[in-house]
DNA sequence: TACAATTTTCAGAAATTACTGAAAATTCAA
DNA sequence: TTGAATTTTCAGTAATTTCTGAAAATTGTA
């Protein structure tokens, strides 16, 4: 388990962003490792590439197995656990939607639906509602797209990345076609 | 400045998200007051009102100006700064998203495109270029799509996301129109 | 220009979060 | 079932981040 000065950099990398990413800097490293190499790895390899205990290991590993981010399985003859991410990178995109979804907008969702069904105290309450009910409404449509999204294949999310500024024609399209 | 119940859940549940959009709880708290205030705010009320620090609120306002969050403007009669976000809650988004790109995409896209310039050192570095490709493809995707929200106007952004599952029949329309 | 009002800065304190080593728990081969 | 290998837990410590009060800087009015 011999780490490249190319690999570390991107590990570093990936640390540094790992906080922005709703991980921490230990996860994101983990992760990185786990991502830039080919086969799978054990919690002490992961241990002595980024220098942290074990034990840290132990507890990272717990957080991104509650992420979705990273598959168990096992080598003959070793009674190791031994860790890798999904090939397709897609299915990692995928996956940290979906998480991030969960962990950041449903919550939201559900205190803006308490938030309106309340009665409110004042005009001030009015306005907060009024305020409430539009980014309910964002939220909620975000929401779908990204069930959307993790329901489609990686084909699909592809081709529709792909159309990148393609998509203002296409929604221009369908303006005058439902204007018509 | 009073803050109702409902407010004060509101501004408790932006608190505890802040730290996951990239903020951290105090700048989620204020931003979250600012969003559900009608009138603009001057520091001291928004100290007064999350009962934080007057110091505080100053580096929390940076901070937000720095996100392009908030807007600046006076009273007249009034010596003191007023702040206030967007109306649009479109505005706001377009903003977080234009935020986020240039500090979680942007400087990971410039790490990603570092290492492929790299002479890869063994079999290992390979792999590792191999990855790293794909997830710059993607993300240089997902940019792009950024950049062309982040010139949409609100209205068509708004189309866009209530197309919702209709996107699906879009690609599929368009990828039977590229096989023909 | 002088000065009161207001905002910003910043060193230290407080709070939070992350990390470690040791011990407990689990797993699995014999 | 036993016990060695492995993983997990957790209390205490270390590191980081956030917050404060006091002082400095800035602003705008007279």
């Amino acid at each position: 388990m011999t780490i490249t000065p190319m690999q570390q950099s991107l590990i570093s990398h990936f640390g540094e962003m790992g906080s922005r990413w709703g991980l921490n800097r230990t996860l994101g490293q983990m992760y990185a490792v786990i991502v830039l190499t080919e086969n799978p790895l054990n919690a002490d390899q992961i241990s002595e590439a980024l220098l942290i205990s074990r034990s840290n290991v132990s507890m990272g590993l717990k957080e991104l197995k509650s992420w979705n981010l990273i598959k168990l399985q096992h080598i003959p003859g070793d009674r190791k656990e031994y860790f890798s991410a999904p090939k397709d990178i897609w299915e990692i995109a995928r996956t940290l939607i979906i998480e991030r979804r969960k962990r950041e907008l449903d919550p939201t969702l559900t205190s803006f639906r308490d938030a309106l069904l309340q009665e409110p105290a004042n005009e001030s309450d009015i306005y907060t509602q009024r305020r409430v009910q539009e980014m309910h409404d964002l939220m909620e449509m975000v929401t779908i797209w990204s069930i959307e999204l993790q329901n489609m294949s990686s084909d699909k999310v592809s081709t529709l990345l792909k159309l990148g500024s393609g998509i203002s024609k296409i929604i221009d399209a369908k303006e005058k076609f439902l204007k018509k």
